[in-house]
DNA sequence: TCAAAAGTGTTAATAGTACACCCATGA
DNA sequence: TCATGGGTGTACTATTAACACTTTTGA
């Protein structure tokens, strides 16, 4: 038996916030809420943990409910607790961060659920702390890609180095010195050329790369 | 109105690794569980989320009454929200972590709660899954020493150099060359000799140093 | 022929690492 | 006088940052 009767329960969410890159920009994937309270207005992807589901698990099937995808790269932000942050009741949420490739998601399922992707930098006013877990995920992956090659969750399986790099950037926020990027990223080991040319994005073609296994 | 009643509920815990500096070791504050389940396992510090209280808030209180200490470093690590993490009940439980100046707390308060510091490097088994939450923590002060001027948290407010080294060495599990972090230390600006010299530790005396503010 | 993106090396500055001896003191 | 911890500088290596021109091709 347990002696924690005299407890408080909370309802507890799961937020995702669905990163892509596309049009050389990072990108949030957000959606009207369909219930009250702020319905209709503009929010991350969540619902509720449910009863034998791991809140991590929750995090997979709310993701994949959007998207249709599985076997993604998700990882735990943080969890926001504060008493008034959702208007309606108490709800505790833990905040999960993805990162997708926008070519593969099921736009279908977007479609039905208002999805739309905005530029990350450049973010509407989103529903309760939706904003403030927008900024803290944004600069957690900025960490994180200086030292793990998680672009590869944000590419398609073939790109060019010029786009590698763009992705860089606009993670990082920063322009970046094309002969210093290459070299850097040639010395991690991460990529290998694949010896075809892609001749959408230039004149001369550029080499098509992708991430080793 | 909301929308969320056909939602499950959860009891929502916090657990708080609290870090202290003392023997030249790196020590995390336990005791043993005072209620089923786990009755009398060893335990990290935790306490249930209470109805008009942020998550945030909870863990302070938990902090305050388990060590008198108010106004103390203390960062959200990660909510553990395995099924089966409780064998008693379904709890979703927000970790923190704290650093702490052992001088300070309460040693009647941490008496009453059957508190003893031991060892990070040498934990013994813990109730649940309290072993993973340690070993994440102290990954995470590792990498926060590394840029951060956390130490002062954890140290008295005067200290020498070789206590500041040891610190180090024992967060970064490394063991420093003395020339090398003297000077890596200086130039991070953190910190400013007080002229007190130090005559416990040693013959010749060594300079007491403080943080800057 | 020219606009547009691809591709390619060198140098300088900075940060990090390795390493050994003298000093001051109390017991 | 000696054992103990305090205090100091230099040379080498690795990493990072700055910087500009030629190539290829389709329009």
């Amino acid at each position: 038996m347990t002696a924690y009767k005299s407890y408080p329960k909370f309802f507890v969410s799961v937020d995702c916030i669905i990163f892509g890159f596309k049009d050389g920009c990072l990108k949030v994937l957000i959606h009207q809420r369909p219930y009250e309270p702020g319905m209709g207005e503009l929010s991350l992807i969540g619902g509720f943990v449910q009863k034998n589901e791991s809140v991590d698990a929750s995090a997979k099937r709310i993701l994949r409910d959007f998207t249709g995808l599985d076997n993604v790269y998700m990882q735990q932000l943080a969890a926001f607790g504060e008493v008034e942050r959702d208007p309606g009741e108490r709800v505790i949420s833990v905040v999960y961060y993805a990162l997708i490739n926008v070519d593969n998601y099921d736009t279908q399922l977007a479609e039905i659920h208002n999805a739309k992707w905005v530029d990350v930098d450049d973010l509407p006013a989103l529903c309760f702390d939706h904003n403030d877990m927008v900024q803290k995920a944004r600069h957690m992956i900025g960490e994180i890609i200086k030292n793990e090659p998680i672009g590869s969750n944000l590419l398609p399986r073939y790109f060019t180095l010029s786009l590698l790099q763009t992705l860089y950037e606009s993670i990082l926020g920063t322009s970046i010195d094309k002969r210093n990027f290459r070299r850097a990223i040639s010395e991690k080991d991460y990529i290998q050329a694949t010896g075809m040319i892609d001749k959408e994005s230039s004149r001369r073609g550029a080499t098509l790369y992708r991430f080793k296994k």
